[in-house]
DNA sequence: TTGAAAGCGATACCAG
DNA sequence: CTGGTATCGCTTTCAA
């Protein structure tokens, strides 16, 4: 072990004790370790020899501080287990360690103050790549903050990357991944419409926020096609969490509420709103239709199984990851809009009762 | 921006950059910024102006590298998007984020070689902790390389800890959480025995996984204790996949075999029981009882809603970081087991046709 | 082929 | 209170 001023990390071994060891110099270790340069076969093996004896493995830090060193790419998403970005991360960690990069894994739960933490943390660590997972709620404000990071991560060679929210100013140096939420918003909802449905409940998600803008759009360019009228009233606006599907749908009932399908903002809601149907004695899908949006595994595991809109989120991830690590120099190439699809299960039938089951 | 030779982040301000535009030494920078020390206010703001118009953050590679810099701890995971361990992996993240470390979560894919690699790239971080999360199955080759991870990271003051798996030797200085597998499933299977079950179908997960080994013990001396023989031919092995769980099911039932009961090793692979049963035309519970394990979130949503052995995950991330970060002195308290439950919900009846439904 | 030494960026000790 | 400077561990010229 060193003899030197102990550092940090007591008792670990240095390239230094490595040299001493093997009667070389550090110079000569690094070479050997980093193999870019040649060293006679003698001391090659004095050297491993030392290593495997001092159980050796090189600093990281100084690594990099040197110059060298793995790249490092965040992630930071709102809750490590919801399902949809869970995969949108593995997608990006695959793609990264494939390439020898290291992925770090963030949780902001939400909170703008411990992003803004986050992100600089990753400055810090000298992050090739920032990626920011999920919806978020489009304000000035926010769009502002994210120039800044996008700028600052910019002027230090790295790169944000916003996954599943919608493209900054154009000025602005960020890559961005999105899905087509309204477009599969507007096709789940000619779905419903093509079976009969006039009444369709919707739960968006909260006002404001970008993915459950893009679904209600969606959801209302349909029916204006068919020439629907739109309904306020039809517009519910739960979290996105399950308990509050359940919630939502039982108030919407006791109202009394006329509907023949109700649309999830995602697969979590629609669980919530099984559940309140079934509670309140509606069987799915004879009595009221439901889907989903997002096609997380959960999806068809339910009862019925959900027709859903599918989004290609592990994909997602691994495009973003791409698009960093193999930069393209044309700007255009750094916004991709990916395709959703509609995933037919078994959560829809054709209108009985035009006025609902209530 | 430095005019020193440039390194690998070109164009990232360093502290020289600050002290240079503040018109201070970088001495007076490094104390205005971890302010633990007396600054005038007349500098002190000069470098603040400096930090704001360079978007300077500190280098945290230098700044690990001289002693200082913020504790990481590792994550290895099978998988990201495994509900169980996604909770682990919030409940040490959580709780190693609240003292300001950071987490870096990685996948292993199962896989010893990049488990290895893995723990090594830990080791060159300087991880004060790795965490290792979910079964495993135990042979000599395993536990000899834990040993030996043990001891590396022991040598350089960090820590393994085990999440969910059975303790090492006594003198392998590591942390283990587990929790109490054998017990959760001697309790389940007592819960089905005391409705009246006696041909319960199994499917622990595959041989040799600890986490299996354990719920079958359990489900042996429940039955042993209620004087029912133990039929291998009740034991099914598929892996924990969810389709594997319905293409179980749906074989049990066309080699006719007799069964009231199913008990799943994971929420996961009850969900393809569930749906194979019903493929096949039986009604859960009336039919065909199912119980599974873990108490995912996924168990409530299914139907009917599952009655499951419920697994503290999350709080085992959080015991198994406070442990790492308020050390205890005395080994024993190294090695804690978690409680489990039973969580009744509805996909148990009383046994109807002692002979099962087929 | 090998070694000595100059950085990389930040901290903290020692002077003043 | 402030500034110079040795140091952390490693990589990489530059000489030998």
């Amino acid at each position: 072990m060193s003899k030197r001023k102990p550092s940090g990390q007591p008792g670990r071994a240095t390239i230094r004790d490595v040299a001493a060891r093997a009667g070389v110099s550090v110079a000569t270790v690094s070479r050997v370790l980093s193999s870019n340069y040649h060293v006679s076969e003698e001391l090659r093996g004095r050297v491993m020899t030392a290593v495997r004896e001092l159980d050796y493995v090189t600093n990281a830090h100084a690594r990099s501080l040197s110059g060298t060193g793995r790249n490092i790419v965040g992630i930071l998403l709102d809750d490590m287990t919801g399902a949809a970005f869970a995969h949108v991360a593995r997608g990006v960690e695959e793609e990264a360690s494939a390439r020898g990069w290291l992925s770090m894994v963030c949780a902001t739960n939400s909170d703008p103050e411990r992003e803004l933490e986050l992100v600089n943390l990753m400055r810090q660590q000298g992050a090739a790549a920032v990626f920011l997972l999920g919806g978020t709620y489009d304000l000035d404000e926010y769009r502002l903050r994210m120039a800044r990071f996008a700028r600052s991560l910019d002027a230090a060679g790295s790169r944000l990357v916003l996954c599943g929210r919608p493209p900054l100013d154009d000025d602005v140096p960020a890559t961005v991944i999105e899905y087509d939420n309204e477009r599969g918003a507007y096709a789940m909802t000619g779905h419903l419409l093509s079976s009969g449905h006039r009444r369709i409940l919707i739960m968006p998600g909260p006002e404001g926020f970008t993915t459950a803008e893009g679904r209600l759009a969606g959801y209302r360019q349909a029916l204006a096609e068919h020439g629907v009228p739109f309904d306020p009233e039809l517009v519910m606006r739960p979290t996105f969490v399950d308990t509050v599907g359940r919630h939502a749908i039982r108030k919407a009932l006791q109202d009394g509420l006329r509907f023949t399908a109700v649309f999830c903002a995602t697969d979590i809601v629609a669980a919530g709103v099984l559940d309140g149907l079934r509670e309140a004695g509606l069987s799915v899908p004879e009595d009221v239709s439901v889907v989903g949006f997002d096609d997380i595994p959960l999806a068809s595991y339910l009862w019925p199984p959900l027709t859903t809109v599918h989004v290609p989120y592990e994909e997602m991830g691994r495009v973003a990851m791409r698009l960093v690590a193999d930069p393209r120099r044309d700007a255009a190439e750094h916004h991709v809009v990916m395709g959703t699809h509609l995933v037919v299960r078994r959560s829809v039938l054709p209108v009985r009762r035009p006025d609902g089951p209530a």
